[in-house]
DNA sequence: CTGAAAGCGCTAACAC
DNA sequence: GTGTTAGCGCTTTCAG
């Protein structure tokens, strides 16, 4: 029968008009709920646009009203795990504005990037949001480019910019403040690499929070490696080798806590009652498998999404929010690695 | 100085024209390279273009031509590890045709996926990649839609209907071979949950690998479980511990697999030599944190996402390629937990 | 209350 | 070679 043959060329106004026997500009106030109509009409109209299954042209309405009711989403790095919770966040908040994101990933090549600015621009969306992994700091858009932007994960360099990042550095407070509150005074702090911000950030926040309760890290000093597991069972080894007492462990990473895990068992020593241990990322495919399952900062991505998107709002909206950047509290997801412990005292 | 001051009317047509002295279709053609012009006309108009940084309106293009060049992504079921090397898969082949991509995540529930096809709809896009996790099968779009779609990794219960997967089934049997071929012979197949699509796949290639070569699996039936390590190590306890020699498994994921390892390694026994362990995804953070790191079937989700943009594109271009599934191979990644041994004969 | 007409920014015929 | 004009589908004054 082939009822609907494909190029079905999309309905348009004037179509819903001789339908309606009226004009399409009735028509476009009849869909749109504005102007004086008598109600009838109102329905009449109504009814055939829906018997003709019709939707309005968005292209058209931008191209009236200057606004593409699009976002564009730029990554600047490769897409990592911290993208899909990002987007989830972002896509709440601009759903709730009729707004769709158009996909852009730079892949981390300037060239790249640039193409796809011009694709936004060219597409006229009406802002863009720049995600990145991690905290790290990025170049400024703003001279690229004529629409809000807000920085999400990854931080702008130029200070009028707005950008939303995780707290993570408070994050590390908690969790070591957890671990002191679980009884523990024999904290390890075991990062990444050193240079990487995430470490700087994370480590920064654990010593606070050991000087605060008048101590120090065991050996003295944190332990730098790479973001894997191998490196937490490594450290685990050291750890446990050295003659220091070790009661806790700080890691930067979930991936590095379950390696501290496993290095704790093979050493012979359980957690959480001999030593207890927190991570970072609350990525639970880790945290979960985790024996025993980890006690985790939750970076709470969809919500630095989801306000990064309802700052982008604000910005289109004309609004001028503070610039610089915003934090979004982390939370502890709490599991057994870090239970609490009778300590003989 | 606030040189540029947000509120920035994008350039047109007309002010370029004006700049350089010409009509506004010569600066159309100009810019699209179209048209007879006189070189150093063509010159001027392009310089000045490039003075006001002129970027041409897609949506007014768009109007005009009746395309968006834009397709919509619609993602079934909630954003999982697959989606993204599928979308840098679709970036890849879509990007060279100049098309964006417009994401949407219906998060499984029908009232938002009929919102999010109106919105794909009302923004024309030329087509759409519906995604989902697993080879699950799902209701065709045909009769809501008047745009070409693809179906990457689910697959569309219209048989008329162009969907892209992975050969999951060939995937086990490759998996079962290398087992076979690296000196195994007692070969355990463990499973995810039974109903679940995948675990189907997955065994039917892994029992006809084993019926080829005259084998049945030990225990004579395959494992079911759940998709977690734990069941993994669950799974492991109860292979070492029945009677039957096990001198390989097939696991029907990394996560699987890895808990595998561990519950061989707990049980006194090694991997790979006593025991050849083969699972399936190529995750990497599971499977290059396994001890030992584990040999797997890699899914080619990103050359999925590749070749299901390149069918759209095809399809959009009015090409009538063959409907039904398209399926694409899966390849082995080779590493240590199935290294070949030498068995006493 | 309803319709005619202008115009958003651009491209494509068709004149000149 | 270049400019004029019509029109993509829609919204919005402004007449009637």
């Amino acid at each position: 029968m082939e009822t609907s043959s494909r190029p079905n060329r999309p309905v348009t106004v004037a179509e819903v008009a001789a339908r309606a026997g009226v004009s399409i500009s009735t028509v476009s106030k009849a869909v749109n709920g504005t102007g004086q109509l008598r109600p009838e009409t109102r329905q009449r109209v109504l009814q055939s646009a829906r018997e003709l299954n019709f939707q309005p042209n968005q292209l058209a309405r931008g191209l009236l009203s200057g606004r593409s009711y699009t976002v564009g989403i730029l990554s600047t790095d490769d897409w990592g795990r911290f993208t899909l919770p990002l987007l989830a966040g972002a896509e709440d908040a601009l759903g709730a504005g009729q707004l769709s994101m158009l996909l852009c990933e730079s892949r981390g090549d300037p060239i790249r990037e640039q193409h796809y600015l011009r694709t936004l621009t060219a597409r006229r969306v009406d802002g863009i949001i720049v995600t990145g992994h991690s905290r790290n700091v990025r170049p400024s858009l703003r001279t690229a480019v004529n629409v809000p932007v807000v920085y999400a994960v990854t931080v702008s360099d130029h200070l009028d910019d707005v950008s939303v990042t995780y707290d993570d550095t408070t994050g590390a407070i908690d969790a070591v403040n957890h671990l002191l509150a679980t009884g523990r005074r024999d904290i390890a702090v075991v990062m990444g690499p050193e240079r990487h911000v995430a470490s700087q950030h994370r480590l920064d926040g654990a010593m606070r929070a050991l000087q605060a309760a008048g101590l120090q890290p065991v050996l003295g000093t944190a332990l730098f490696g790479e973001w894997s597991e191998r490196w937490g069972r490594d450290a685990a080894a050291r750890l446990v080798n050295s003659s220091h007492p070790v009661d806790g462990v700080f890691a930067a990473s979930d991936q590095i806590a379950r390696g501290i895990t496993e290095g704790i068992r093979e050493a012979g020593l359980r957690s959480p009652d001999d030593i207890g241990v927190v991570g970072v990322d609350n990525w639970n495919v880790i945290a979960e498998a985790s024996r025993p399952p980890l006690t985790t900062v939750d970076l709470n991505l969809e919500e630095v999404g989801r306000r990064a998107a309802n700052r982008l709002l604000e910005a289109m909206e004309g609004g001028r929010g503070p610039a610089g950047v915003e934090l979004i509290p982390t939370w502890l997801a709490v599991r057994q690695s870090s239970e609490a412990v009778l300590r003989p005292a």
